[in-house]
DNA sequence: GGGGATATTCCAAGAAATGGGGATAGCGTC
DNA sequence: GACGCTATCCCCATTTCTTGGAATATCCCC
């Protein structure tokens, strides 16, 4: 396919997995060993891009699509003195599972060829999908993604646009003490006990999506 | 392509869709007719399935992938009833981002060309990307996002995470009224009162990601 | 050297959220 | 009819967050 490294991995701090997780890939050793002293599993860059694409994507677009800091920049920087050049990542997400991509990679300084985009769209997808698959990440998903009743859904929607229960309770016209035990069961039903971490899970479980909290 | 119908859809109710969704098929009128009386732009079996895999689907594969209620298995016979066949649908999923799917169909009796497996999936996940960014789903406003200290960014994750000012003072190694400035300042930064919205519009920004937060 | 951004710590008052109890009523299932 | 789920309302005590001030010290840039 034109490209000298390959990376199939979910993302997770693999120093201190413990669920089903993936990695397979032909990076240098030394890139890996530095990649889990930083704890890059989680917040790498290409990784945090992956998470706003439904297709892959060229490395070159990352800074159009997320935030870069500087140490998105120096971690750039360190993959290109190990040798890792540019870059396409595939983007793997299901609703309520561990996140996951898969990237091809030419050596540093040589060029990416764009006929093979299509083609390493097609393998890094399938490829993914067999090696999760196989991990059995699959069964960890949406099976057990907590349902939420309608008004405890409204509740969540309001709370994660910044409202205060008694602000809830005037939109629903509802009681400001049954705002507060919608929100009560909502985090129970989540396991979870901050309405701030409430609003992040509902958000990635699909319960509510982004649109839905910043339109207007 | 070998293919019948064709459906791209993102799985709203769109009898009282409110936000940017989008909805592409040259399915039967009557079909939309009785889908959307129906309601079942959030509850289809097929966007439901879709729900859980990274890459296309054959319909044959559904009964496998989630547990088949009467209902379902009366709307595939329903939609046979209408004139369409066999599938293969391919998910479109963004953490924080509203579902979607594209699918590709045969009319009833007519055998799915397997051989076009591949092809539905490069240009089923391609033409969904585009309709996602033509319509505005995801505006990638990175210009003009508000920035963070790297110590502000630490303590908005840390927040997200469900932790309180004082736990990230632990974490962090700094005194409690240090984390509290911190996030004041990230508050005021992005405009937000709430530290619930604050995590979201991180979220949304690209600061943090979903696999920063949840490990899983 | 001055200006600006950053990181750090501290105080205090009030608002809001959380966790623990309750209760009533409707609705559908078994 | 008993049971479970849902939605609605109420009380309390405690913790946590938010907002308004304040102060140092470092670092980089001009």
């Amino acid at each position: 396919m034109g490209v000298r490294y390959f990376a199939l991995s979910h993302h997770v701090d693999f120093r201190q997995a413990n669920g089903p997780a993936v990695r397979v890939h032909n990076y240098p050793p030394s890139w890996q060993e530095w990649f889990d002293a930083n704890g890059l599993g989680k917040c790498d860059p290409i990784h945090r891009a992956s998470h706003r694409a439904t297709v892959g994507f060229a490395w070159s677009e990352v800074p159009d699509m997320i935030k870069m800091t500087p140490e998105d920049r120096f971690v750039l920087d360190q993959a290109y003195r190990i040798g890792i050049g540019d870059g396409f990542t595939i983007p793997a997400s299901v609703p309520g599972e561990t996140l996951g991509s898969c990237s091809f990679a030419v050596g540093a300084g040589e060029a990416f060829p764009a006929e093979f985009h299509f083609v390493c769209q097609l393998v890094g997808g399938f490829a993914f999908e067999a090696a999760r698959r196989l991990s059995g990440a699959r069964d960890f998903g949406i099976a057990n993604t907590p349902i939420l009743t309608d008004r405890q859904r409204d509740c969540v929607l309001w709370a994660a646009r910044g409202k205060t229960d008694w602000e809830i309770s005037v939109i629903l016209g509802v009681g400001h003490e049954t705002v507060i035990q919608h929100l009560k069961h909502a985090r129970e039903r989540y396991g979870v006990q901050k309405r701030a971490l409430l609003a992040v899970r509902a958000l990635f479980d699909g319960l509510i999506s982004f649109s839905d909290i910043l339109k207007r």
